[in-house]
DNA sequence: ACCTAAATGGGGTGGCACCCCGTTTCCGTC
DNA sequence: GACGGAAACGGGGTGCCACCCCATTTAGGT
């Protein structure tokens, strides 16, 4: 990341300085946390940070873009996994936790799915959908998931459930209720936990 | 509604003027709207607005009661159903369909659940349990919904569904998704539709 | 008609996003 | 090492907001 794009030192330098700033922000307050006490905290004006960031979402995207990599990492180790149905669930469970407990990324991803306004979408989103793409197309091409179901489908399920609670254990109940679906069936509960 | 306790002639006046310009303004800008705009449509100084609303959650609360009576109301039409699983499932699909559609909905009823301040809760929230907590237990009764599925759950998930999109037949899908689960069965498709 | 408690709203305070534009800083060139 | 122009900066302005204070008005019982 960091864009190695001709930059001048010192506004890479401030660049550096207002994610950091954001990522300790948005820790405390959200992905509504205060542009301008950010700018603050990282001792540069608040133009320079609109400078660099002309929208809000801009900045959450720096802010976020490693532990978006992160969870994209997840999913391909999880791709060895013997049950390609179970590893995608594990997947989306990880993603709805993870965006749970990081305050503001849930609504992040959410802002870029929201307005069309880039044509390219978000990067993070992108990403997300390759790597669980991957993953889905696994379980399906095993036979173990319903072949109508969309990634795009799954992880907004899964943002949503971040959106909608900041406890990890919450999430990961959902998460599991949403794959396993709410039916008894003949033969027993399928992969109840 | 419209809380008949002792109150002069000219506060009930002002009361109703409030929430029907919030709810004109909450449909145009959602959750987030401004709070002094709404006063200035209704012809009351900011002040009157925060007396009779002390947090904007209450106003929401308000502007949406009698949204989450239908709701309530639907739900025990559809008790009735001869299938008390797919009554439930329409049920929430009606929930998640109606927060995404309705501006704001959605958000009011999470603030609810975020906020363990209010000792009873939304009185919004507990009528949606209650309601839903019916059709749940007859499903459940019946031995075609799974036993260890809680009904604050469901809602929770709809909840989710409704704040992470606006368009109806999104949210409906996900919640046709998530009641079904993601897994292909030996007999088929349950309810695929 | 009067009187008191209830209700009101103009205006103040502090905070925010976003932008303008005079000033400073960098860095390639000589 | 000095210089000059382009790049970057940031103080301060604008307009909007939530929320509160308190002098004034008003309802409605007697």
């Amino acid at each position: 990341m960091a864009d190695t794009r001709s930059r001048r030192a010192d506004a890479q330098r401030n660049y550096e300085s207002i994610v950091a700033a954001a990522e300790a922000e948005v820790a405390r307050s959200g992905a509504d946390a205060s542009l301008e006490k950010i700018a603050r905290d990282a001792g540069v004006g608040s133009a320079t940070l609109h400078r660099h960031f002309p929208t809000r979402q801009a900045l959450l995207e720096a802010v976020f873009h490693d532990q978006v990599e992160g969870l994209c990492a997840q999913a391909h180790e999880l791709a060895g996994n013997a049950d390609p149905a179970t590893a995608l669930a594990d997947w989306l469970r990880a993603v709805a936790v993870h965006g749970a407990i990081t305050r503001g990324l849930a609504a992040s991803l959410l802002a870029s799915g929201r307005a069309p306004t880039t044509p390219a979408t978000s990067s993070c989103e992108v990403m997300l959908v390759d790597a669980g793409g991957a993953l889905l197309r696994l379980a399906q091409d095993a036979g173990t998931v319903r072949p109508e179901v969309a990634i795009i489908d799954l992880l907004t399920l899964a943002n949503a459930v971040s959106l909608a609670t900041e406890d990890a254990g919450v999430a990961a109940r959902l998460i599991a209720l949403a794959t396993e679906g709410i039916h008894l069936h003949a033969n027993g509960v399928p992969a109840a936990r």
